[in-house]
DNA sequence: TCAAAAGTGTTATCCTTACACCCATGT
DNA sequence: ACATGGGTGTAAGGATAACACTTTTGA
């Protein structure tokens, strides 16, 4: 390090060096085949337009040890809910994403965390929280009864101007096309969907200005355009609805290779209610005889013995994780 | 949210919600088959024991947009690098990771990120930093030729009395034992070696009490045995050893599903090269044939046209990474 | 001529995917 | 009887892994 650097360093490290560290939770369950997402309720803070947010608050080390445990007493202060499974997802520090352009907010990071709840009713949370369908945000996530009608009448229509929109490139350096993200993103000619793509999809609906966030951001008036009217899904408080979209890609894409799912199940259950779950949250169809006997031959399951008392057609044998397989493969998870 | 928790959340809010932000950068090049990770010298920082560190900086809101061009800056302060592929890991907040037992330094939650360099030599650095090669960090990672030596010599004994010296459980709820553990992190009776599982075995090491890193954290005078006088591999200041250890374990798995290595290699390469790379960095072999056979099938990579002036043996035709393969294929990585 | 690395061909095996079909229960 | 979901068998196709073998250069 040079000695202006070094200067540099030391000055820099003493002075405006703190921020406030903000936890979100996202938290997932999923009742009747709607996966979840549990909301608070509009605290009146500044800056909030009375969008609902995820469960939030700031990390404080002097009362909490941990992150993880800072993040686990503002879920249960606010929602009455003890977390189970929680796993940190991202930390996202850019501005404008959480301040109006010009307004005094302080600079915030917000570390985002993805929870998993087995709880299959609205039960035991507190006045002011609510479970929330995710597709309610991200209408074009779910493709379990075919595409979504959304994507062709409204997105795909909006994305192709805003493509057509494109400056050509000043650098020689080739940056990929819109055109080009579009399709990958959303599997446009030919490229298939890809379920976990969440983020990619929210991040390029963000750039292209076609949700309401995208105007709190300070955008110059240069880019306004036809587009900007949409704003496609509901929105969430600040950059929340963002952290959700990596909860989803990431919970989707764990699926695969985690036992993640049995911490959205009852203990006892039905092959088929295991899948109808693991279709909630990748938001496709999977091919019913297939899925059992990947299930069965994983390991991941045993019978109870019990079988349920069913709900039209024969009985259906009843079947438990097993926690044993987490000892004997080296990557446990169902890929279907 | 209930009246109380609310009054909470608008108190903690105000007061002693900042913390102190770092930026912490595993930066990765390979040469000569030599994965090998950028660092600083010690600046005399409070804390710090003459121990080398990752570049690193806190974040600084007023002069850095994002945290990602702050990181960029400290970076090119302390080295000289500019730096091209960067992705961030994870957020570490633990007390105890950075703090020695009472000491008085302020709480520091640190982002980790990882940056891929494709530079091949030593020049371009700034006085002050220098390049390592990561296994001398991590000894236990490099399979290239065979077992390491030093995980049946030592991590296996010292691991096998740690695990001999398991508290029996106190809760009805049945952990997994320590002995399932080291099976399946270190691959012991016929469980696989998993060389994405880095950072799985460094947190069990410094749980073991066998890691340098161990000590700094203010132990129970209960938990000092005989094991606790072992430091495997080099230690790094901090946490860095762990964000370097997150930083292998990301590429290792990310090489697999995204065309990453050929931001490690220069813009021309022979089909060896390309595959000495990657071993450099899964720390494993590979299986030549199919290899090549594998890289060509899968478009990523095209003929220049051009042949190498060899190094011993038959001249091998040249390649080049072929950008527009990212446009064709969903998941364009080298599944090896 | 030999070592060293480049490059080609072939085969056995496993896993995925799709299709066809039978079973048990409630109405 | 038939609708509904549970449950089994099997065969085609593709990807993977292992092996054997030829080619082209430098020393």
């Amino acid at each position: 390090m040079t000695n202006h650097a070094q200067r540099q360093a030391d000055k820099t490290a003493d002075a405006a060096a703190s921020v406030k560290l903000g936890l979100n939770a996202a938290i997932v369950s999923v009742q009747k085949c709607h996966p979840q997402i549990l909301l608070v309720k509009d605290r009146g803070t500044v800056g909030a337009g009375g969008l609902d947010s995820l469960p939030y608050g700031p990390f404080t080390p002097l009362e909490h040890r941990t992150l993880e445990i800072g993040l686990r007493n503002w879920v249960t202060q606010q929602t009455g809910l003890d977390l189970g499974y929680v796993e940190q997802l991202y930390t996202f520090g850019d501005r404008g994403r959480h301040a109006k352009k010009s307004d005094r907010l302080p600079h915030i990071v917000s570390i985002g965390y993805l929870a998993l709840s087995g709880i299959q009713d609205e039960t035991t949370i507190a006045q002011g929280s609510q479970w929330r369908s995710w597709y309610y945000f991200m209408p074009w996530e779910d493709w379990r009864n075919g595409k979504p009608s959304i994507l062709k009448d409204e997105i795909e229509p909006l994305l192709k101007q805003w493509a057509g929109r494109e400056p050509s490139s000043v650098s020689s350096a080739r940056p990929i096309m819109r055109k080009d993200r579009i399709r990958i993103c959303f599997g446009l000619d030919g490229v298939p969907w890809d379920e976990e793509k969440v983020l990619e999809r929210y991040e390029l609906l963000y750039e292209a200005g076609l949700l309401a966030e995208s105007r709190l951001d300070g955008r110059k008036a240069a880019e306004i355009w036809q587009g900007e009217m949409a704003a496609l899904g509901q929105p969430l408080q600040f950059d929340h609805r963002r952290i959700l979209a990596t909860a989803m890609g990431r919970l989707r894409g764990k699926l695969k290779y985690r036992p993640v799912v049995f911490e959205l199940m009852p203990t006892m259950f039905t092959l088929l209610e295991l899948q109808l779950v693991i279709e909630a949250v990748t938001g496709t169809r999977l091919h019913k005889q297939n899925f059992r006997r990947l299930v069965e031959a994983s390991g991941l399951v045993e019978k109870t013995g019990d079988t349920s008392t069913n709900t039209g057609g024969r009985p259906a044998k009843l079947f438990r994780f097993r926690p044993d397989a987490l000892l004997e493969r080296p990557e446990p998870g169902l890929r279907v």
